[in-house]
DNA sequence: AATGAATGAGCTTTCATTCAT
DNA sequence: GATGAATGAAAGCTCATTCAT
């Protein structure tokens, strides 16, 4: 996970080795942190996390979203990336389908990307910039499976997105088949008619693990007794 | 809104008269910030509401999960109660909607709530019973639909509720109309067969309301740049 | 020099004893500490100067000016108190120098109090209202003082106390004489005609003491190597 | 401005030419930033003005009094050579007003080159030098003016220098107007006997710019109420 | 029993100074 | 010799929890 962003930008030099290495230190840190602990997570815990002094981070991204930006830059892209292979898909439903499952588990397991995704407008450009790209994208994906006749027509793009969001906070980190689940039952709601349900993975939710599939929304001082 | 739960419990001799009373206010205050603060707020916030001292808070519910669970003992029952009336309904899928769209609405309106509820099997023996209580209830709704032929058979109730918790989560407070599209179009995907969708409340989400259809997600310092 | 201030203002019931005292040591901490390091004087070193945690000082006083207001306005009264004296003096040169020389005493003791005197305009109201009080105080004197044909008519009362702001900037805390001898000759230039100079102190400043005189001013660091 | 003491001392063996050329680079930068920002100013700041490593500043002038004594003699220069030229004045006190209004309005514009001539006793010996120098030129000028019987018989060199560095400290560096007429009135007060007063520039402070002619003491958190 | 006060621990941010390259 | 980076220390501020009255 902590491979790629070898270089930054074009146009700044390019940072001493040493610095380099520390700035690469300091977003694995951050994205592992970010991943667990939402994007509020303290400075701190980043810099100790990548085990350099907390002025560090601060020297290298003064604003909380300069580290958001860096960090967040390199997922979107991916997430352009596979939009427009979903986009090829001759299937528009299909595409679609899987497009957002494969979202829906990459939120699932990085709640600072999910919070990202979810502050529209708010962010850099370039963040934006993506955001609306693959808003463009699935809109596409929308109409062509609406003229297909699969998807119904009273639907935009954006009732899949949103509904795709919180289907990931459904289930916690390690338990994809209940997101599986949910998201199938969910995306057969917006099909025009249906004969028959699409088959669903069999892992019915037990009142055993419904705590696990909840976690996401508990994040309270309920539970945990501090100390 | 003050009124129910007089004594505590069978067992430990009641409390002074103005203990009782404090007690009343703390609840009634707690109450009140929890739904909009979330089961997070301070006990500061919690004291100078209810117009007592924090520490007398802390004397009255030495543990957060005391207060939330003394607190969410009454609404839970309102809940219980609820079930039991759609249990009535002789149009199983009928009064299972209705009372889904119920607790949705309740949910969305009190984040304290929704978050007791995701937090199964943490939570006391007596809210632990009420939560089960209501599952069974929905269960022989869920039985009786799927009976009926209505509601296809894959599926459990935990599967309903899970999806309308997170139906809650969509749209701020004051925007029951995207949760009523939302819930709209996953209760769709639901039924047996369909041969055209049911009718959506016109409200489909634009890019402008989409940062509000998301704000709960938001609460981060990301967005704003402080100077 | 800690006495003051017995009671703090109508209206708010009065704080617990333990408060109170605590309230005083904060306060007379303060008011020693902005005397001697200025406004800008930490919190932390007013709270360990009183012997208390910093937090308590924020929660007496939540915001800097608080403090500041609380402690000066003593101050002000006084001197608006001595103004008031000044205005009766049948003398009005001598009621006014009096009253200036003795306002350079009280600002070259204090640095704080220099301070909050220059910032006009941006004080509290309470503040803002003493400061103006005082204005027109010695704007009387002035005027009478012109009338009387002793004070030069082309010069307004804040000229005068501009002039005395910046003696009282001269020598430090210990020196005296020098503010005197000082003032002296400054008053000289604002009388309308003049035989013979008014005697001066005899403390002509000498190479040795002119460090101390402009003490003051140098208030960096490149003096003191700090360790 | 960039130019004199292209050497800094017999004794050590010369600087590199890129190293005397960093080491020129630095004094420009640090003339600029102490003049507006004071002595007290940041050697990050300084570098970065000179466009080197932070680190470059602390190898050349280990100090801060090392920067600021090599910057100022330059200054001190200056004032010396002026002064000399004011000595050969015909007329003792006009030779000596002008001196002073000169060095007034310098110290205005330069808030270091103030600072430091305030720090007597405590610099190089080389800028104890100039000032001695300074000192001995102006004092004799004042004996003659007092022989000339303009100049009161009971002061000395050193008051007329330390009243003018504070009229120096009056109103901000775009405001001469307010120096030139505290100066006048000051100067007044020494001499010998007056008819009538000196003509003062009609800028009587108003009570609307009073705010920045005590803008320097102003230098606190006290005013600003953040939120 | 109730209170308001006190506190220590935590996080954020900045800066002077030193260090590795 | 020069550099940019790193850092420890300090100050500002907040909060959950405990204490003295």
């Amino acid at each position: 996970m902590s491979s790629v962003t070898p270089t930054r930008e074009a146009g700044c030099r390019p940072l001493r080795r040493d610095a380099e290495r520390n700035r690469q230190l300091i977003l694995d840190a951050a994205r592992e942190v970010f991943a667990v602990r939402g994007l509020d997570a303290g400075f701190d815990e980043i810099a100790r996390a990548a085990g350099v002094g907390a002025a560090t981070v601060y020297r290298r991204f003064p604003d909380r979203s300069d580290l958001v930006d860096a960090l967040f830059e390199q997922e979107l892209e991916q997430m352009v990336a596979r939009a427009q292979d979903a986009a090829t898909d001759p299937d528009a439903w299909a595409g679609l389908c899987g497009f957002l499952r494969w979202m829906v588990e990459l939120q699932a397991r990085n709640r600072g990307l999910a919070q990202v995704l979810a502050a529209t407008g708010h962010g850099t450009e370039r963040i934006d910039d993506d955001r609306a790209q693959i808003a463009a994208i699935v809109d596409a994906l929308v109409v062509r499976a609406q003229h297909d006749g699969v998807l119904r027509a009273d639907v935009v793009a954006l009732d899949l997105l949103l509904a795709m969001v919180l289907v990931a906070q459904a289930g916690d980190v390690d338990d994809p088949a209940s997101r599986e689940r949910l998201g199938t039952l969910v995306l057969d709601g917006f099909l025009t008619r249906r004969d028959r349900p699409t088959a669903l993975p069999p892992s019915a939710p037990t009142e055993q693990d419904v705590a696990r599939v909840l976690e996401p929304l508990r994040r309270s001082r309920t539970v945990a007794r501090p100390r």
